[in-house]
DNA sequence: CTTGTTTCTGCGAATATTTCGCAACTAGCG
DNA sequence: CGCTAGTTGCGAAATATTCGCAGAAACAAG
């Protein structure tokens, strides 16, 4: 079963502590570093933060998971397989609610059509004021 | 003249320092607060690294300069009256274009039609690939 | 199953970035 | 000129992320 070697598939060793980061980015949609960790410590208490750091950083590197800016500081990760969508951030109440990438279609292909501009809408979160906070 | 005196009109005493920081971000077009820092300091030495986070944050919140988040950790200022365009963040070559609102207005309407947010297009810059790297 | 090589991990320290507390200072008002 | 409140400088604290290193573990080979 590939699956179960996705990994070595890649390149890397399989590692308990690994597989459990890559785990916890998906189980977790989005998540900091800092919550990838306390969520991969729930079943493996030892592990340590610089290697969900490292971890998180490899497998972006080999296209298992990516990450967004969705505000000040803190980059999040997720799962490649779900980079099917754009985050709205709200600034006021600082909510993340999500919308298919569709919405975007267009004007990703303006930047393509005007400035030769290829766009990848989701790395950065698209900043704004949700219908709550409008009113 | 109402331009010696804006800082005060808005409620702010007119400190050397406080008229630097804004005049750098002025000058500099989008720069980190590290930038800032270091132009300020061209003309007076003695400024205070704190003092500037600190203009840079209370010169926002009256509206004179706001900042945008260009990649990984900082966040970079700039003049409010610049806020006039997005910025596109090259991924592989680092560079950062610029590019009018206008190029997103149907994009704006669309999640203000869809989702009821209200976009702020330029508060993140938009990832991507330049049209240099996409070669 | 043993061995060897290479990649990981844990840990603590080093960096980088931004915020805070506090005492001294000064802009603006009368 | 003198007061009061907003500001500054400075160093320390809080965060977030990266790094160096020694020991441990994974995988390939014998």
């Amino acid at each position: 079963m590939a699956e179960q070697h996705e990994l070595r598939d890649k390149g890397l060793r399989l590692t308990p502590q690994r597989e459990l980061v890559l785990a916890a980015v998906r189980e977790l949609g989005h998540a900091t570093p800092e919550e990838v960790a306390e969520k991969v410590r729930a079943t493996h208490p030892g592990i340590n933060l610089s290697t969900v750091y490292r971890n998180l950083e490899t497998l972006e590197n080999v296209g298992l998971v990516q990450h967004t800016h969705l505000g000040h500081g803190g980059a999040t990760y997720h799962a490649a397989e779900e980079l099917t969508h754009l985050h709205l951030v709200c600034g006021t109440c600082g909510s993340v609610g999500d919308a298919p990438i569709d919405v975007a279609a267009n004007f990703v292909q303006n930047l393509a059509d005007d400035y030769g501009f290829k766009t990848d809408v989701s790395h950065f979160a698209i900043y704004g004021l949700c219908a709550a906070c409008v009113k």
